[in-house]
DNA sequence: AAAGCGGGGTC
DNA sequence: GACCCAGCTTT
């Protein structure tokens, strides 16, 4: 039996039941595969859920502000996909009177779609011939096929997209593309895949010559930069605070935060006192400053660690404060809404 | 070709 | 701790 058989028939007996595989809007799917990017389905549905309630087309978001997008992205990560989701929303709806490109190519061209969510859209919205590639298909093309070449070489990319796309059903591109995504993420799973129950075990050659630990090759490790964060959360007398939006580059881009201080170490109470005294925010100003969490809590992104320490501060009054109050209208990174969440306010 | 970009989950 | 996740963009 051919792989693109085996693989659709174990699908119809062990496909999930998820929101969108209901429709072929290609609304509804952009916005899956974008939330889906580098995203588990049991984080990314939620977030799905909230998008399709609160902008039921693509006309709704093309309106919404950016910080309400923002908004409802908050804790999702990589927050360049919610800009990219809500500037590519408003140039269907102002360049394309809402219809999304109906082809692999046009689809390419967007905002925030690459290789991967053009080839995903274009076979479920429009049954196009052209295989998907994530890091599920990398794991069971190079564990079934026996195929050590990095998977984030340029050559891995290039030879596993082709195998892919031969191995395709050309009938049913939709079904063949989603089955091999699901067969990685439920069966042939990175640790522990299911290799006693599976419908491959006898052309398997990972299996068969005991590679399936070692299978895929992914290249180098990165390494993790250490940074330390010190936020000060004001309290005003009018029960104002202040936030401030991140600009230009690096992380957390358009999110919002306390004034930031970052530091090459951390700062025992004394030597950040003595620090804030002279620094811009709290110069020639009388405030009691407290810090809040004692060791400083360490916040891991996947290429940097901030060991944040969150300071109050209290004044009689701020500059450009909001009320504490209105403070979860913000979109801010999960390290920030955690904090307010914990402290409650005033 | 390599680096930058989140947060949650698993082992 | 290390690794992974329905990847994309920038340098």
């Amino acid at each position: 039996m051919s792989f693109s058989k085996i693989l659709t028939r174990w699908y119809s007996v062990n496909k999930r039941n998820l929101p969108w595989r209901e429709t072929k809007n290609p609304y509804f799917i952009w916005l899956s595969e974008i939330i889906l990017q580098q995203t588990q389905v049991k984080q990314g549905l939620p977030y799905y859920e909230a998008f399709i309630t609160k902008f039921p087309t693509v006309f709704d978001l093309a309106k919404a502000d950016e910080s309400e997008v923002l908004k409802l992205w908050q804790g999702l990560g990589y927050y360049s996909r919610a800009r990219n989701l809500h500037f590519t929303a408003k140039y269907v709806v102002d360049e394309l009177n809402g219809a999304f490109p109906n082809t692999y190519k046009e689809l390419l061209k967007l905002k925030g779609v690459g290789d991967y969510t053009a080839s995903a859209i274009a076979s479920i919205c429009y049954d196009e011939s052209t295989a998907v590639v994530d890091g599920n298909v990398y794991r069971v093309l190079s564990r079934c096929f026996g195929i050590d070449t990095p998977i984030n070489s340029t050559s891995g990319i290039k030879e596993f997209k082709a195998l892919a796309q031969e191995l395709i059903d050309t009938k049913d591109p939709a079904t063949f593309n989603q089955a091999i995504m699901e067969f990685g993420a439920t069966q042939c799973r990175p640790k522990n895949p299911d290799c006693m129950f599976c419908q491959f075990q006898e052309k398997c050659i990972a299996y068969n010559e005991g590679k399936v630990d070692t299978l895929p090759v992914k290249l180098k490790k990165l390494k993790v930069k250490q940074r330390y964060f010190n936020f000060l959360v004001f309290l005003s007398e009018d029960k104002q605070t202040v936030l401030e939006k991140r600009e230009g580059k690096g992380i957390w881009q358009n999110l919002y935060q306390f004034p930031l201080i970052e530091t090459e170490k951390s700062l025992e109470y004394d030597a950040f006192l003595k620090l804030v005294k002279t620094h811009p925010y709290l110069k020639n100003k009388t405030f009691e400053l407290r810090q809040y969490n004692n060791a400083p809590k360490v916040h891991k992104l996947s290429h940097q660690h901030l060991n944040t320490t969150f300071w109050t501060v209290t004044t009689e009054s701020v500059e450009n404060g909001i009320p504490f109050e209105n403070i979860t209208d913000y979109p801010v990174p999960i390290l920030i809404g955690k904090f307010i969440e914990g402290f409650g306010g005033f």
